[in-house]
Parts: structure tokens; C-alpha cells; sequence
DNA sequence: GTCTATATCATGATAGAC
DNA sequence: GTCTATCATGATATAGAC
């Protein structure tokens, strides 16, 4: 549009990505076509590969967009935090608000997508497709180290092995939480306040520091399941 | 074989559905082709046709030879509790156990297929297909209800609905304990003790213990984020 | 940058001989 | 019950006019 004039297509390129966010997460990866994302965004079907190159370059960038945004707040939130401490270690549940916060502000965003995107991530770590969770590896990697370091340092009685586990539940108990009511209808058909975006943190918060701080099991003690035990 | 004679085919139906489960794990329902599942198995193309019908068919089959066990195993272990208790409410970790623990030992099971059913169960909670969720519903339902009733009669002070959803949240702690190495690796590539089967519940039990107990939080506050208030 | 038309391939399903 | 051959469909991707 201005003086460059190499960018043209003010909002195709967008459009695609929204739609194929959306239709992502409500279908799957495979199960969406290119027709009907090009159908669904009232543009071409040669476009996206024009846009993108391919289907899989399409899917890399839907993710790219928003985890570029969502690993930064996240480090910000860290940097900020360790920088306030001065050296000393953090208290656990700063640690854990930093990064499960950003990630729920973000799912309680339902006007831009936010929402719709933080369900499609919980759903893709544990997504088949390989590409998929190699590319979100590399994403993560650098974050979840950071937060690693911070937890192991905040929890120096805990073993090592056993923080990393704890922050995998963690990412599972969140990843349900924010598929929210779709899978939740398994467990109860019962009524939801989604209209507060802030109730869903209010919940999972106190859980994940409830698990994240829970007494360890005695090491092997051959209890298997404290049936005679009783 | 015998005297009824109808009966062909001793195993090759059996071999379909260990292939497929194996492969919808690994790649996710709509990724998997019938061509692929066949080939793998060493049957005919046209043999999961005639046995079951449909790929739809097939899929529902996979979930149905395993899910019948697991979910008549879980009401055996309530019943038996809820009998000892003579109509006290339960412990709840007697609860969690009864549930999460039937199913933990079935994802132990990496012999006979039950881990690898295990890790596909965890992914199918999020799938997108919608004819699966609505099956997997309808085949909970009854089991769901029986414990979810057990926990609200256990944990008398805390509201339904927090229950619920920390039954939730369970869940998707223990479907990613249970997707284990692959999503793992996001966080860290650590080496895991697998050979112990019983490893992953003596982790995962007290993280959903701490959380299903965790204090409750303040209902609205308007504290948003404990930024100023701290 | 956008669009039409099409190439190429893989899929789920079935018909019909054995 | 098994197998071959095939149908109809829908997928990704591209070529080439505008």
C-alpha cells in the first residue's frame, strides 16, 4: 500500500491464519482441507499455498504467531520476578502463576482468537503428528528451561526428576482445563460461569500448587496398593 | 472350528484391532488408513470391511474390547470400598486410588496392549472427531457418575463444582503421566526409570492428592493477578 | 496477488470370483 | 472368509491466464 508497494493482500494472509486456527482446533490437523479453510475465509484455494507454501508450513505459522507472543510474556514475567528476588529463590507459586498465568489470560482472551488457540496447543502435545511436536520443542525449549532452573532452585528438597514430572502434570491439568467444556461434558453436563474469563485460573491455580507441592511418596517400599497395608 | 462351524478366522480380526490401536496412537485416527492398518497386520484390505463394517465401526471396537474391562474393574474397586465403608463416606486418596489407579496399571501393561490403549485414551479425551467423544461419553456415564457422587460425598465441604472440575483436572494430569516420554520431552529430555511400571503412579498419586486438596480460593476478590497485592 | 482448471495421488468402500 | 480389481471421492499442489 505505501512507498515499498512488495506488500499487497492487506488481510488475506490473516484471514487464513484465523480460520485455519479455528478449524484446527474444533477438527484436527488431517481432518481440516484446505478447501475448507480457503472456503470458510471467502478466499482462493490456490492462496494459501501462494501465502504459505504448503499445508504444513500453514500449520507451523499458525503457531508461530502467538507462541513467539506467549514465550516472551512468559520470560518477561520470569526475568522480572528473579530480578525483584535478587539472587534469592523464588516462592513456588510466583514461579508457577508466571507460567500458567500468561497461558490463562490468553485462553480467557475469546474476542481475538487467544482462547481458541491456547485449546488447540493443550491438544497438540499430545498430538501424533511428528513435525507438530518437533516444532513445539524447539518453541519451548528455551522457556521451559528457564522455568525448570526456577522450580528446581524454589524446591530444593524435591528431586530433580521428580520437579520435571510435576511440571508435565501440570501442563496436563491445564491443557484439560482450557479444553474446557467440550471434554468436561464427560465428566458432568453441569452449567459453567464462563462468563467471568478469570474463574478458570481461580480453580486451576490452587490444584496445580496443591500437586506441585504434595508431599512424595516413600520410594518403593513394595506397597503396591495399600490394600493389606491398611 | 468347532461344532458351530461360524466361527472363522481365529485371529486375524484380533490382529486388525491390535494394529489399529497401535497405529491411531501413534498417528491419530484420521492419519491412519485402513491400506496402512491392513498392510501392517498382513490381512486383506477388504477383511476390516467385512469384520467390522466401517473405519468408524472399527475405531468404536478398539474402545469398546478395552473400555468394558477398565470401567467394570473401577466399579468393582468402589463397590468393594463402598461396602467396607458400610455407608460412611470414603477417604478420598481411597477414591482417586480406586480410579486412577485401575487405569494406571493397565498403562503399566506394556505386553498385552494396555499402555499403548492407555495413551490413546488419554489423546481421545481432546480429539476433535466428535463421534468418538460422544462414544467415550456415553461409555463413562455410568462409571463417572458412581465416583463422582463418592468424591462429593467425601469432601463434604467443598462445592460441587469445584469437584468436578478437579476431577477434570485429574484427568489431564494422568492422561499426560500416561502420554509420558513423547510429551515429555518437551519439558526435558530426562531419562526416565520405565522398567518400574509402578513408578509413574507412586508420582502421579500424591500430585493428584495435593491437588484435589488443595485450599480453596477466595471467590472474586477482584485480586486479577496478586500483582499490588502482595 | 488472484483465480480457474487440472494434475496426481491416496483414501474408504464395494462387487464378485474363489 | 479371503482376495483382486475397481469405483467414487476428496486430498494437496501447481500451471498459467488475468
Amino acid at each position: 500500500m505505501s512507498a515499498t508497494d512488495q506488500k499487497q493482500s492487506p488481510d488475506t494472509r490473516e484471514r487464513i491464519l484465523d480460520v485455519a486456527e479455528l478449524l484446527f482446533m474444533q477438527h484436527g490437523f488431517e481432518a481440516t482441507s484446505m478447501r475448507t479453510i480457503t472456503g470458510r475465509a471467502g478466499v482462493n484455494l490456490a492462496s494459501v499455498n501462494y501465502h504459505f507454501g504448503s499445508k504444513e508450513a500453514l500449520i507451523q505459522e499458525v503457531f508461530r504467531r502467538r507462541l513467539t507472543w506467549l514465550n516472551r510474556e512468559r520470560l518477561r514475567e520470569l526475568d522480572r520476578l528473579e530480578r525483584e528476588a535478587k539472587g534469592a529463590p523464588l516462592k513456588p507459586h510466583l514461579i508457577v502463576e508466571a507460567f500458567f498465568g500468561v497461558a490463562l489470560r490468553m485462553a480467557a482472551d475469546t474476542e481475538h482468537g487467544g482462547h481458541t488457540f491456547m485449546r488447540l496447543l493443550g491438544r497438540t502435545y499430545t498430538e501424533p503428528t511428528e513435525f507438530v511436536r518437533n516444532f513445539l520443542a524447539e518453541e519451548y525449549s528455551a522457556v521451559v528451561e528457564r522455568f525448570k532452573e526456577a522450580l528446581i532452585k524454589a524446591l530444593p528438597g524435591v528431586p530433580r526428576e521428580e520437579i520435571l514430572w510435576r511440571f508435565h502434570f501440570m501442563l496436563g491439568a491445564m491443557s484439560y482445563a482450557i479444553s474446557g467444556t467440550d471434554a468436561l461434558k464427560l465428566v458432568t453436563e453441569c452449567e459453567l460461569d464462563e462468563k467471568d474469563p478469570g474463574a478458570l485460573a481461580r480453580r486451576l491455580m490452587p490444584f496445580l500448587l496443591g500437586g506441585l507441592r504434595a508431599p512424595l511418596a516413600e520410594p518403593q517400599a513394595k506397597q503396591k496398593n495399600a490394600r493389606k497395608a491398611a
